[in-house]
RNA sequence: UGGGGCGUGGCCAAGUGGUAAGGCAACGGACUUUGAAUCCGUGUAUCGCACGUUCGAAUCGUGCCGCCCCAGCCA
């Protein structure tokens, strides 16, 4: 497939992709485009990533190009097989053609040796027998130039023999490495002769015991993404400064160049996106693991319902610039909302229940009515819910003494039982503690389906469920993870964990669900009517249903309710 | 005190010399068998600040202020 410089232009709509359509139109590539996602498998994908895979993998995308999935696997300390498998599961759950194809940095071991080879021949590389320590001092600082190590001028012969042995395994971790030979003064500290090589003494989950040394990163990825032919390297905007490294490598080794173009990482508010955090929310058990649908993890949203497509029109409406910034949560529970609200089928479930006895109606007839699947789209069908004499209705729905516009059930007032029948408050029950057990209406029955015979109008409608047809369930609902926009704004001597919110899951037993929930699979997500989208939990057996509130309905009787108790000042 | 990057309404973000797109949020209203959705409407944005160049500057220049990143044998 092959762009028309008209097309091309048509596709830069940021500055990545103007330069991608640039060095397109200019034949820089030979009007190719590959790009790679490069992740080190050492923990999970979060937002985050799915926001650099959509630049990643949407610009070959729409470029007509190709995509890889590369792991960045030079470290085997930290590196293990569990992690592969779940970013590729990842990658695959949103939707990403990397080919089905998966590339290992690892892989390319023996090919960076024989450059890092032609590097000492070019005298461009030394080993040195600095320890750790002694490097750092040797560094200088950000105001102070280094100094050269003593090491720093062996012979050609000396350094390609010392290397070998250092492959061949002869000695301990720290005992040498192998730099490149750049400049101990520039103020780029990354350019004060950076390490190539250190020995590791460890296994590789795909190399075995093939390997004790371990290739760093910014001697690895240019080469890892030359061999690949990728065309533009995109990283995140900490790896800047990295670039004229990126680039010297390859010019030195005189090999194909890619491009590196650098954007901002995503930060959201309420939420905490780098690994050591996550790690710590999961190992300090805070969450229930890495998948808890309260985690900002791929794995995590998908347990909560979150749609990959939602997840993907984020990221398409966050943009791509070079300014660190916080996006909004909302945004993202917009995204959420607006896919859910297209294309989850609707339900009625009762998460409190109140029972409501409609004595008018004849104790054991039961009515099937006909219900739509998704009243904005007839084309998802219908379906049956079954409507008796003794119901289920939202606890809240129901108030002895309601405030000024509330327009659900209290005494005195007609409401329309969802596709059902109009009823009316006739009395209620209380047990011993004033709580109360049974709300007693009568039902106008002309008006089954909920039309009133006569046009009179009912304001409020609420969702039911039959009592003697109910499913039960366990409803978790969640809330966001931390209490502050800024979680890592913490007082003296606390950290970001002070700020989780104690009441972020709230699970809710004894919930009444419409029979024909039963045949929801794990994963899918519905619409609870009036209450919210719910995805069924991968947990869920026919015997326990569990449910995960993926998100609430925009409630603005809440709201209303809310600026009732607090007025907003005015100025 | 070194180097790199960034500063456009509450939050993102277009715009690259011709007189400030769009989305989210917020706030009104219409409609409504989801107080949902949908629809309509609402913002005097000192374009970080100050000088300067120009007929004209968010866009160019100079100076200043603020924020972020870099001193791993992590990526």
């Amino acid at each position: 497939m092959t762009l028309s410089d008209e097309e091309l232009d048509a596709l830069a709509t940021d500055f990545i992709r103007t330069a991608v359509a640039e060095d397109t139109k200019s034949g820089r590539f030979d009007r190719r485009v590959r790009t790679r996602f490069p992740p080190e498998p050492n923990g999970y994908l979060h937002i985050g990533h799915a926001k650099a895979l959509n630049i990643d993998a949407g610009i070959a995308r729409d470029f007509g190009g190709k995509f890889n999935l590369r792991f960045d696997d030079t470290n085997p300390v930290k590196e293990e097989e569990e992690y592969v498998d779940g970013i590729v599961n990842d990658v695959r759950w949103l939707g990403w053609d990397f080919g089905n194809e998966i590339f290992f940095a690892s892989d390319y071991f023996e090919q960076m040796v024989v450059w890092a080879e032609q590097l000492i021949e070019q005298g461009d590389a030394y080993v040195d027998d600095l320890s750790p320590q002694e490097i750092r001092e040797y560094r200088g600082t950000l105001v102070e130039p280094g100094e050269n190590s003593p090491y720093r001028d062996r012979s050609v012969g000396e350094n390609l023999d010392l290397f070998r042995r250092m492959r061949a395994g002869e000695f301990p971790e720290e005992a040498c490495v192998l730099r490149a030979k750049i400049d101990m003064a520039s103020p780029n500290l990354n350019m004060r002769d950076p390490v190539m090589y250190r020995i590791l003494h460890q296994s590789h989950h795909r190399q075995g015991d093939q390997w004790c040394i371990y290739p760093m990163y910014d001697w690895a990825h240019g080469l890892e993404d030359s061999i690949e032919r990728v065309t533009h390297s995109l990283c995140d905007l900490g790896y800047r400064d990295h670039r004229p490294l990126y680039d010297w490598f390859l010019d030195r080794l005189g090999i194909y160049h890619p491009q590196q173009i650098e954007f901002a990482r995503l930060f959201m508010t309420y939420t905490v996106l780098s690994k050591r955090k996550l790690l710590q929310l999961v190992e300090g058990e805070h969450v229930q693991g890495w998948d808890d649908p309260r985690m900002p993890t791929l794995t995590g949203m998908r347990r909560r319902g979150y749609p990959p497509e939602a997840i993907n029109a984020f990221c398409d409406r966050i943009g791509v610039s070079t300014a660190n910034s916080v996006v909004d949560v909302a945004l993202l529970e917009h995204a959420v909302r607006e896919q859910l609200n297209e294309h989850a089928q609707r339900v009625m479930g009762v998460l409190d229940p109140v029972k409501v006895v409609i004595d008018s109606y004849p104790e054991d007839q039961v009515e099937w009515m006909e219900v739509d699947n998704h009243p904005q789209r007839p084309g998802l069908g219908k379906r049956t819910v079954p409507f008796s004499r003794e119901i289920y209705i939202e606890r809240e729905d129901f108030m002895e003494d309601p405030p000024r516009k509330y327009y659900r059930l209290a005494p005195g007032k007609e409401v329309r039982l969802m596709n059902a029948y109009l009823v009316q408050y006739k009395t209620i029950v209380k047990d011993e503690e004033g709580n109360i057990v049974e709300i007693h209406c009568t039902h106008d029955p002309n008006s089954r389906g909920g039309e009133a015979p006569d046009g009179r109008r009912v304001r409020g409608t609420l969702h039911w469920v039959s009592a003697a047809h109910a499913l039960d369930a366990e409803v978790r609902l969640y809330d966001r993870l931390f209490i502050k926009e800024n979680p890592e704004e913490a007082a003296e001597g606390e950290t970001f964990l002070n700020n989780l919110n104690s009441n972020s899951l709230e699970v809710q037993q004894g919930c009444k669900l419409e029979p024909s929930v039963a045949e929801a699979q794990p994963g899918d997500c519905l619409q609870f009517m009036r209450v919210g989208y719910f995805a069924v939990d991968p947990d869920s057996t026919a015997e326990q249903l569990l449910f995960n509130r993926t998100i609430q309905l925009r409630d603005t009787w809440a709201k209303i309710q809310s600026q009732a108790q607090t007025p907003r000042k005015k100025g």
